[in-house]
DNA sequence: AACGAACGCGCAAACGATTGCGATTCTTTA
DNA sequence: TAAAGAATCGCAATCGTTTGCGCGTTCGTT
C-alpha cells in the first residue's frame, strides 16, 4: 500500500546529491564524507525515513520472512511453540508467516506452496496428522529452501530436526505408574503416522519390559485422532473388560482426559481405582479435578531452537549458496509433572 | 532468498519473446495472440513458472499482507480469532503476520511500527492491558493505514470495529445468577483500561438494578491482571466476609477459575454454596470440575468479520486512494452456556 | 612541478514484473 | 491501389534500493 513514504530519492533530492551517496551515508559506507553523513542522517531523521523493505527483498533476493506450517493453533503446545519462534526470531530481524494445516494433508500442501510463493527465506513444519506421504515437502526441498523440522518431524528429510526425547519421557511416565504399584497399565495410542506416536508407544513398551511386565495388547488402544471423544470411548471399552487397567498412559492430554471422564462417570476413583497420565502438559491439565500427571514438553524452548537453527541455516545460505548445510537433530529433554491423578502412594519425599 | 525460480524473462527467452509479451500473455491481454499465449502459459506450465511476489509488491506498492497485533497467542479466544482471520484473509489472497504484545505497551509500539515497515496493507489490532495511550495508533492511523479494532477496541478511534455486545452478555449472565435465585452476586472486574471491563461491570449494575438488588460496592473486586491466581486472592477475600457472596461474576475464564479454587479449598461446594459463572467460555471451561457456566464470545467469526471489514477498506483503498472509507462497527451477539457451576436449582426445561 | 594515491561522489545496471506508448505488420475499405 | 484501421508486439520507464565501476578533485610525495 503507498503511504506516502518518503524514500531515497527524497533526502537525495533535497540535499542534491545522487541516491547512490544517500545509501551509502545511511550505511555508514568509507566512501562518503563525515559531513555527508550527518547531513544525511539528521535529513533522515527529521523527514522519519523507513527503508522500504520491499524493494530490499527484491534487491537481495531475501525477504527476512520465515514461514510456519502448524497442526492447529489453537493447541497449547503450538501456541507456546510460535511464541518461541517469534521470539528469536523478531530479535534477528524476521517475520514470521504463520499457517495452519487443520491436521490435513491437502491444506498442508496448500500451505507449503503458498509460502514457497511469499519467497520465505525458511520454513518451520510440523506436519499434520494425516501426512503420509512427503511428495510436497521433497520438492520444495530440492529447491534448496532451507527447512527445519519439529516435533511432528519428516524422518527420512536430510534437514535439521527439533524433537523431543519422547521415549524417554513416555518411558519415565510409566516408570512412575509402576512405581505406584500400577500391575496392569493400558496404553492410549495415537495417530499412527505420526513418529512421535511410536517412540511413545516404545517407550511404554521398554518401561514394562524393564519390570518383567508382560505386554498385554488388549490394554493398547487405539486413538488415532487423539481426541477427548476417543480417549472417552477408548477408555469406556477398557473399563468393560473382565480384568480391566489399574492405570492409563495416554499420547497426549486431550485423550487422558477422556479417559478421565469415562472413569469418573463409571463411579471409579482417580487414582485410587485407575490412575491416568498424560503427554503435553497442556494449560488445563492442572486444573482439572483430579490435577493431571503429565509429560511436560518444553514448547518455548522447541520454537527457538527451531527458529535459531533455521536461521543459522539462512545465514550460512546467504553468505555462500554453494554450501550444504549439515543437518542437526536436537532433542529436549521431557520433565515428568506428577500431580494428584497418579499418585496412589500419596506425595513422595 | 533466491531459489532459481524462473522469472518471466527466462519464458522470454526461451520463446524469443520479449518480456512485456509474456505479462501480457498470462494475464490474458486482448494485445496478445492467441498462438502466442498458448505457448506461453504451456511452458510457463512446464517450467512451474511462479510469479514473483515481492516484485509484484514493489511495483503495486501492495504487499497483500496483514498485519495482526494481539495480547497472547496462548489465549483460547485469540488462537481462535487468529483461525478466523486466517480463514477470510487466505482465500482472499491475503498472508497474516501475526505479532504479541505479551499485554505490553512497548511491545505493541514495536510491534506495530514493525509492521508499517513490512509495508502491510492493513492492521487489525487488539490492544493490550496496559495501553492507555494511543499515541503510536494515531501515528500509523495518520498515514492512512487501514486499521480495525477487535474485542479490545481504541474507542475514539475513527476506524472499524469489531466487538462483542460484552454488556448485554454481562446482563445477561447476571441474570441467570439472579434467576437462580442468588441474592449477594459478586463481581470480578478486569483490567481497567479496558472498554470491556467497563462494559461487563455495566452489565452486572444493569441486571442487579432490574431486580432491585442493592449494589454493594465490597463485592466488586479488582482483578487488573484478570489471572487465576488474582481470581482466587480476591475471592478468598470475599469468603472472609462477614457476609460473603453467594454468586461470583467474573470478568473473565480465568479470574472464574480462580475463585473455583478458593471456594473448594474453603471447603464450600459449588453451585450450592456459591455459583460461578466467568466470561470467554474458554476450551477448558467444560473441563472443570463442575463445569464452568460461561458467555460464549464467537472468537472465529470476529476474526472472520474483522478480517472481511479491513479486506473490504483496503481494497476500496487500492481502487480509489481519495476516498475516506465510512468506519463501520459491528456488534457480535454473545451466548450464555450455562453448566453446573451456576445451577443451583437443577437443570432447566 | 609532476605524478600517483586517496578521497568523494555519480552513473547505470540490477532485482522481477507491469504498462503507456510507439512501431511494425497484416487486413480491410474506399 | 493507396490509405486507414486493426492486430501484435517491443521499448523503456517504473517501483526503491544496492553496488561495481569510473570520473574528477585534492592531497602528499619526490
Amino acid at each position: 500500500m503507498k503511504y506516502n513514504q518518503v524514500t531515497i530519492k527524497d533526502i537525495a533530492r533535497e540535499l542534491g546529491i545522487s541516491p547512490s551517496t544517500v545509501s551509502r551515508a545511511l550505511k555508514d559506507h568509507p566512501d562518503i564524507s563525515p559531513e555527508t553523513k550527518k547531513a544525511v542522517n539528521e535529513l533522515a531523521e527529521k523527514l522519519n525515513y523507513q527503508p522500504n523493505i520491499v524493494a530490499l527483498s527484491l534487491r537481495q533476493s531475501k525477504t527476512n520472512t520465515i514461514g510456519v506450517i502448524i497442526p492447529e493453533l489453537v493447541h497449547f503446545f503450538f501456541s507456546t511453540v510460535i511464541s518461541g519462534i517469534e521470539d528469536v526470531a523478531y530479535s534477528a530481524g524476521y517475520n514470521v508467516i504463520i499457517t495452519q494445516s487443520n491436521e490435513s494433508l491437502q491444506r498442508e500442501k496448500t500451505d507449503i506452496k503458498a509460502l514457497f510463493n511469499s519467497r520465505v527465506d525458511g520454513m518451520l513444519i510440523s506436519v499434520s496428522r494425516e501426512t503420509n506421504t512427503f511428495d510436497h515437502i521433497e520438492g520444495i526441498l530440492a529447491k534448496g529452501v532451507p527447512m527445519v523440522f519439529f516435533d511432528r518431524v519428516y524422518e527420512n528429510a536430510n534437514s535439521s530436526k527439533i524433537i523431543v526425547d519422547d521415549l524417554s519421557g513416555a518411558k519415565e511416565a510409566t516408570l512412575h505408574l509402576i512405581d505406584q504399584g500400577c500391575k496392569r497399565i493400558a496404553h492410549l495410542e495415537g495417530p499412527p503416522n505420526l513418529e512421535i506416536t511410536k517412540q511413545r508407544l516404545e517407550g511404554y513398551l521398554e518401561a514394562l519390559k524393564d519390570h518383567n511386565i508382560p505386554v498385554n495388547k488388549n490394554l493398547i488402544m487405539a486413538c488415532p485422532l487423539g481426541t477427548i471423544e476417543e480417549g472417552k470411548k477408548a477408555t469406556e471399552k477398557l473399563l468393560a473388560m473382565a480384568e480391566p487397567p489399574d492405570a492409563i498412559f495416554a499420547t497426549n492430554d486431550p485423550a487422558a482426559m477422556g479417559a478421565m471422564q469415562a472413569i469418573k462417570e463409571a463411579g471409579l476413583k482417580i487414582p485410587k481405582d485407575i490412575a491416568v497420565v498424560g503427554f503435553s502438559n497442556w494449560f488445563f491439565s492442572a486444573l482439572l479435578d483430579p490435577p493431571l500427571t503429565s509429560v511436560d514438553q518444553p514448547g518455548f524452548e522447541m520454537g527457538q531452537e527451531a527458529a535459531k537453527l533455521l536461521i543459522r541455516q539462512i545465514e550460512m545460505k546467504t553468505k555462500n549458496s554453494d554450501i550444504d548445510v549439515q543437518p542437526e537433530t536436537k532433542v529436549l529433554k521431557t520433565r515428568l509433572v506428577v500431580r494428584d491423578s497418579s499418585l496412589k502412594k500419596g506425595k513422595k519425599k
